[in-house]
DNA sequence: TGTACATCAGTGAACGCGCGTTCACTGATGTAC
DNA sequence: TGTACATCAGTGAACGCGCGTTCACTGATGTAC
């Protein structure tokens, strides 16, 4: 079972009820669009009116700062604790790496309906409905997803140098990549295995990058 | 030079005013979602009226389908042009496969803005905007993508025994996945290489699976 | 322990704008005889 | 070659609904003295 690494200290009722809003928000907006979202349609599901939602946040580009915000700290949680798991199992980088990328897909392979989306694509997707600061936030996710596999696969290729043509940054984004498209052919399919089956495949050729078919 | 394989007729006025507005209305799409691109906005670039828009389109829906459907074929024609030169190269259908992902590659590579976006990707992240039929035919891309690739890799793998454990089904899905996962990252960080080097390192597992590395 | 005040977590009603859609109409071009 | 009619490719005006946002207000809880 995946754990928080920081203990939560109990929410307010705001708190709550802010996040109940978000969790509402994020799971239609992955499903719909941000503009097919409508204030009303969450402020139904959560049981609130107009005014208790615009009390949480500034406006509707606030929410979409939040929900980024939030995802960040979640997905950043989530890396740490899996890749975390794995450097204890092993001393070499690249096994520790090819552990982690194994605990991923199997992360992915457990989520009871398939992966819900990620929102950073979503965000991507409808660039140009965010403001400046949401538009940073979604750029600072990707970047914070390549400079953390960068920081595996450096140490990774100092023990054990590589055998295919490919830039560490390449490989880097690889996983981001691999992730991100999985799961729009998962959703789009609807067979939730798939990306699991991609996470691996992605293992399977870092394998061979460095230690060879 | 990308050559279409049919023969185009001259399009009549109605059709090029029809084409104008699924020009502009892919383009906007692809940047700001369906539900944010209005039909004003879409009007006022193409230099018509409300009404002459819904003399093209029975509603906005309508309008989704003829994107998709126009995707689906162009899609088809370029990737069909594509890997068969790549064809003609070669007799041995790896070393085919092989050249047409640089084919590919250098496709991406060359796209002067960076790739502006996959219809497909925008469609499965607003999924419940569009009706029925509208979901079918992003799904049958998807699985279209996946036939032609697994085509693609059938031959070769009864010439080259793989020597990397990942089921060709899985290998196939990878391109749609790399191609699609790039096109996020590298629109998101406006990076326009990006794209070409994730199609050129999924190259190289190709190439692992079935030469070793 | 009581009182005054501040903050929290909202409510209720109204706003104006923009959206997708409809409907009756029209000038230009094409086709049949 | 001329005329009647049909189709093409739209126009112009109006529609009602839903959207994001604002504003004045409020009961419950927390804090200072």
């Amino acid at each position: 079972m995946v754990q928080s690494a920081v203990l939560e200290k109990p929410l307010t009722k705001g708190e709550q009820t802010r996040e109940r809003i978000l969790d509402i928000a994020e799971s239609a907006i992955l499903q719909k669009g941000f503009a097919a979202t409508s204030i009303d349609e969450v402020i139904f599901e959560a049981g609130i009116t107009k005014s208790g939602f615009f009390y949480h946040f500034r406006d509707k580009n606030d929410l979409a700062r939040a929900l980024m915000e939030r995802f960040l700290q979640r997905d950043e949680a989530i890396l740490d604790d899996i890749f975390g798991r794995a450097a204890e199992l092993s001393e070499d980088p690249l096994h520790a790496y090819l552990i982690g990328l194994k605990l991923l897909a199997e992360t992915m392979a457990d989520l009871p309906n398939g992966h819900p989306g990620c929102l950073v694509v979503t965000y991507v997707y409808q660039d140009t409905q965010f403001d400046a600061q949401v538009r940073a936030l979604a750029r600072q996710v990707l970047l914070e997803w390549r400079g953390r596999f960068l920081g595996y696969l450096a140490p990774i290729a100092e023990r054990h140098p590589p055998r295919i043509e490919v830039t560490l940054e390449t490989l880097a984004d690889m996983a981001s990549a691999i992730v991100d498209g999985g799961i729009v052919l998962s959703k789009g399919l609807r067979e939730p295995r798939l990306l699991a089956d991609q996470v691996m495949a992605y293992r399977a050729f870092v394998r061979a990058v460095f230690l060879g078919a």
